[in-house]
Formats: structure tokens, C-alpha cells, sequence
DNA sequence: TCTAATAGTTCAACAATCTCGAACAACTGA
DNA sequence: TCAGTTGTTCGAGATTGTTGAACTATTAGA
């Protein structure tokens, strides 16, 4: 298995970005990483198929939003939070506090 | 022709607003409409089919983002910037001043 | 070392969504 | 009333999302 594409910081694209973000099981899953800081990919229990949920880390991987590395049998991702903030200030924390926010609703 | 659909504030969910925001023509809509406060449809000048055109604000009044009003044969549409900022605080900002940043990049 | 189990990816098929041109509806002005 | 303007709706083809099955890579146990 190759290694992932993780795009440099500079070629990261707002609409790019939002778009990952723009998925109810996408933002769960930069929520949890948010709390956690690494988790692996079956840690979501998710109830959607792992193909699925595999797709849905590479876009959030090629948006620019996780980096993913390989560790045992397990890979293990991660907030890219200090490039995302130095790319686009407040936006990752705007978005944390709104889901935050959303959450107390219910 | 009917009057459109705008959701109540409280039913506009974070996801939705980012889903609507993650595409490079409703951000740019996005954009002007904060610096112009209302315009109509054919104001933006992108070069795509009109029912495309159509179908992006659509989109963006769906999510709760835009609001649209009938004037003669024109439709003017606004941000919902204080329900916005109310249901999810600093996210409208956030996205704008990325976007602007990100303009500079280039 | 062989085998089975675990963690994810990739593939192929089907479903859902996007984009477009054409047709349509609502309004305005001559 | 008739033509022009603004934007929506419809149907078709292209793109993207979701899924189970097959596959790769690694680990643990006999």
C-alpha cells in the first residue's frame, strides 16, 4: 500500500476545505479528532460501510484537513489544526464552536 | 411562480451551511453578497448556464445562508448574516476573511 | 512458517447529484 | 398585445457518493 497524499499547506483550497466539512459524518469525524487528537480509522463507530468511511478520510485527507500515517495495521489520523489555522485564522475554531453550538440544540 | 423556500433559523444545520459554502461558485456569490448586501441573480457575471446559476442559489437558500425576495422581474438576494451569526457565531466571518486571505495568495 | 484475524483500500455497480440547453412563467415597457 | 428581461423547471448526460466483495499489509498464535 502506497503512502497517502497529503497536499502542502499552500496548495490547500477554502472551498476545498468547506466542501470536506460540508458532510455530517465528515464533520463527526473532525469533531472526535478535535477531542483527541489521533484516533484510527475504525475508532468512528459509525454505523456507514468501511468503504465508505474510507472515502470519506481520503477527501478529508486530499482537502487538506487530516494526515493519516500508517502504524501497525492501524492508520492513525490527525488535525492538520496548526497549518489550517496559519492557512485560514479562526475558521477550524469557528467551525468547532458552531458544532459545538449545534449540539446543545438537541 | 411560488414563493421560495427559507427554513427557520433554528433548522439550519451546520453541515448543510458548510455543503453550501463548499463550492468555489457559492462562495464567490457568498462573497460579493458581503460586500454588496443584495443582488440579483445576473449580477455575478460567471460564465456558467443560468439554470446552473439558478440551481447554486438554490442551494444556498436551502441551507439557510441567503434569503431571496421578488422585485419586478429581478430577484434580489441577501445574506442572512445576523440568523447566521446568531445560530453559529464567528463562522460567517471565519469563511469571509479566509476567502479574502486566500485571494491574496494570488 | 503457516494460518487466521484485523485494519483499510480498491473495484465495480448502482444511486444520487451536478451541469447544461430548451422550454416555460412572471413581469415590464413600448 | 408583443417583445425583452429575469429567473425557474425539466430532461438528459456527466460526475460523484455508497455499498459489498475482493484485495493488500500487518500482527498474533499454533
Amino acid at each position: 500500500m502506497r503512502l497517502f497524499y497529503h497536499p502542502e499547506i499552500k496548495k490547500i483550497s477554502l472551498a476545498g476545505v468547506l466542501y470536506a466539512l460540508g458532510d455530517p459524518v465528515r464533520l463527526e469525524i473532525v469533531q472526535r479528532l478535535a477531542e483527541q487528537a489521533e484516533l484510527p480509522c475504525a475508532a468512528l463507530c459509525i454505523p456507514i460501510a468501511k468503504s465508505t468511511l474510507s472515502h470519506h478520510f481520503k477527501i478529508l485527507r486530499d482537502a487538506g484537513v487530516l494526515h493519516c500515517r500508517k502504524e501497525g495495521t492501524q492508520h492513525i489520523n490527525s488535525l492538520r489544526r496548526q497549518e489550517l489555522d496559519d492557512r485560514f485564522p479562526g475558521l477550524l475554531d469557528a467551525v468547532l464552536k458552531s458544532a459545538a453550538n449545534e449540539a446543545l440544540d438537541r
